[in-house]
DNA sequence: TCAAAAAAAGACCTAATAAATCTACAATGC
DNA sequence: GCATTGTAGATTTATTAGGTCTTTTTTTGA
């Protein structure tokens, strides 16, 4: 029932990139030193989020990391799919072949777990970048 | 951000219970066996549902297990909780020393976990087994 | 009284995975 | 051409979920 520490050092990350001026390029360490992530771990992360088109990335001694999309559209579950995967709840929320309940054809706690999943998905969904709670004084 | 076996089964094996008629005792066995549930791992489970006050046990020849108390008064949260420990979706909601965000006195993503949390604790919690959905057809 | 069947207790294993680290390489700008 | 940056990916480490095994204790009833 927790967001990874990878996913949460995503999240971080943009939060920090939010809050630079938007042609400012942000080298790996500035980032890292500023937000208390591991160097190394987050470079990988950084990689990640530009294959998955939240950032871009400039190499080069002048290089660094920007926002690739509107902050509107980057959301906390975006996010946290393109490190962890689909959010579940519980295993067996998950239709290709997640439950191996006995009881399948009728599994009476499944109808619940769908439920709360569906809530979780939604609030993690609504809560987006340009809320101007993310801005830091 | 997901429930453990361990707690998924402990559920099941409530749900199995809730099932039975009031005075019946259900060996570990027997339990495991319906739900599907390895049956060492779900004989450590039932203890500590023992222990914690859902459920109580007899031992010998004709022991088994019942439900300790009010359908009424189980729900997904309690036993999920009892297993695995409090919910968290994320690290840094507990309150001792979880953060470990540098910009801690005022983290900009604290208070959405904080929301998102609380709805997914009352969701949990609002589930108890004296819903009719819990009863087997 | 004793064998069978149940729970109790707790040590032990193991396999998966998250988290982190390391090393070598490639691009860029001055 | 060299300092600084990102790229790539192999490797390591640590943790923990999940499961297994063994021994002991309790109870019943033949």
């Amino acid at each position: 029932m927790q967001i990874s520490r990878k996913a949460d050092y995503a999240l971080r990350a943009i939060t920090f990139l939010v809050n630079q001026p938007d042609n400012k390029r942000s080298s790996i360490s500035e980032i890292a030193e500023s937000e208390g992530i591991p160097r190394d771990f987050l470079a990988k992360i950084l990689k990640e989020l530009c294959r998955t088109g939240f950032l871009k990335s400039f190499q080069g001694v002048t290089g660094g990391y920007q926002l690739a999309k509107d902050k509107a559209k980057i959301s906390f579950l975006n996010v946290i799919e393109a490190m962890q995967g689909e959010v579940k709840v519980n295993m067996c929320v998950d239709d290709n072949g997640g439950c191996q309940c006995n009881h399948r054809i009728s599994c009476t706690m499944l109808p619940f777990w769908k439920k709360i999943q569906k809530n979780v998905v939604h609030d993690l969904g609504e809560v987006t970048f340009d809320d101007p709670k993310f801005i830091r004084k």
